[in-house]
RNA sequence: GCCCAGGUAGCUCAGUCGGUAGAGCAGGGGACUGAAAAUCCCCGUGUCAGCAGUUCGAUUCUGUUCCUGGGCA
């Protein structure tokens, strides 16, 4: 029988301290951290992703980050398939994969798979984009509750981003989305995962957050967001329509004032971490620490680690 | 000490010609199948500062106490 390969993941909200506690198993186990991370993937983007340093990287070897440009096209099947190729290659070297990060979408992804082994259809969804600028929102959820019905009732009108997705792989495979859901049904399990959630009490995980933020200021995070668009990263892009990049981009252009600018970062930061919080809350076999809790995560993983799968 | 203006949601305030109240911001909950740090949905009970009085009924009127800000001494 073919034993799925055992890995570590570690999630939770920005700012939680998902780096230390990954860096302490790693040292503990022998393992790697492998990134799930859809910002700290690009390049120059150090300061306001908070990708681990130098020092970091030293004390436990990180992959899947700094490996994209700025405006290069990524997403969560691209991300599977290179962490995939990281997880093979950590365990013909020998080490423990520890996946670290909180991007919900591709943690979920690459533990269970995704419905089609296609890329989105670039030229379809902006043809839809731009249908959706002239007819608007509600036009496109109309016509979709004509051709796919069951996930019309899914997706709220508003919600144009996946009202045009739907309508794109209609197009594309010919079968309406709702179908393709209902038959993959994120039933696969590709990995034998034992996962770890951090959480700490709110109004200190915003303290930790808003101090992050300042730190990141006195670190240069203005002069890193003014190198990208130097090197020619505009601000349309979609990694810098990130959150503190976006926030500076308006700055520069004198579209806020400085405090403003600041403000609305903490409070877009703070925002995020919630909605990680909500998407994490809702996955299946989580294990709830504290960040201090790594004596005991040292424990649960050397349970994990000796027990087969039968 | 005196005079004036205030004390209403976590914050800034609106309002009730007497029938127990609502905006903005902040915040909370949720969704999420190849753009996900994105995109989208839902959520406002609070001794209307305390006490007493008038009234069928007071957060609203009256008195008084306390607190805050400003002015005069």
């Amino acid at each position: 029988m073919d034993m799925k390969q055992k890995i570590i993941l570690i999630c939770g909200p920005t700012g939680i301290g998902k780096t230390h506690f990954a860096i302490h198993l790693a040292q503990a186990f022998d393992g790697e951290i492998i990134g799930a991370d859809s910002m700290q993937i690009y390049k120059y983007m150090d300061i306001g992703t908070a990708k681990p340093d130098a020092d970091e990287c030293r004390m436990a070897p990180h992959h899947l980050i700094d490996f994209v440009k700025p405006d290069q096209a990524f997403d969560a099947g691209r991300y599977i398939r290179h962490a995939d190729a990281a997880i093979a290659a950590l365990v013909s070297r020998a080490k423990l994969p520890l996946i670290a990060g909180g991007t919900g979408f591709y943690l979920k992804a690459l533990l269970h798979g995704l419905f089609r082994e296609r890329t989105a259809d670039r030229l379809v969804l902006d043809r839809l984009e731009r249908e959706r600028e002239s007819k608007g929102a509600k036009a496109l959820h109309d016509r979709l509750i004509q051709m796919d019905p069951e996930a019309a009732k899914r997706i709220h009108p508003n919600d144009a981003f996946r009202v045009i997705r739907a309508l794109e792989v209609l197009e594309v495979t010919g079968k309406p989305i709702s179908s393709h859901q209902q038959s993959h049904g994120f039933s696969e399990e590709r990995y034998d995962t034992l996962k770890f959630g951090l959480h700490m009490e709110r109004s200190l995980l915003y303290k930790r957050i808003d101090l992050r933020v300042d730190l990141m200021i006195s670190q240069g995070f203005v002069d890193e967001v003014k190198g990208l668009l130097e090197r020619g990263y505009s601000c349309e892009l979609k990694s810098m329509q990130s959150i503190g990049y976006r926030h500076m981009c308006d700055y520069l252009k004198g579209n806020l004032p400085w405090d403003e600018a600041i403000r609305l970062m903490k409070r877009d930061t703070r925002r995020y971490a919630k909605r990680q919080f909500t998407w994490f809350r809702s996955q299946k076999e989580m294990i709830w620490l504290e960040p201090s809790e790594t004596k005991k995560a040292e424990q649960l993983v050397s349970e994990f680690l000796s027990t087969s799968i039968s």
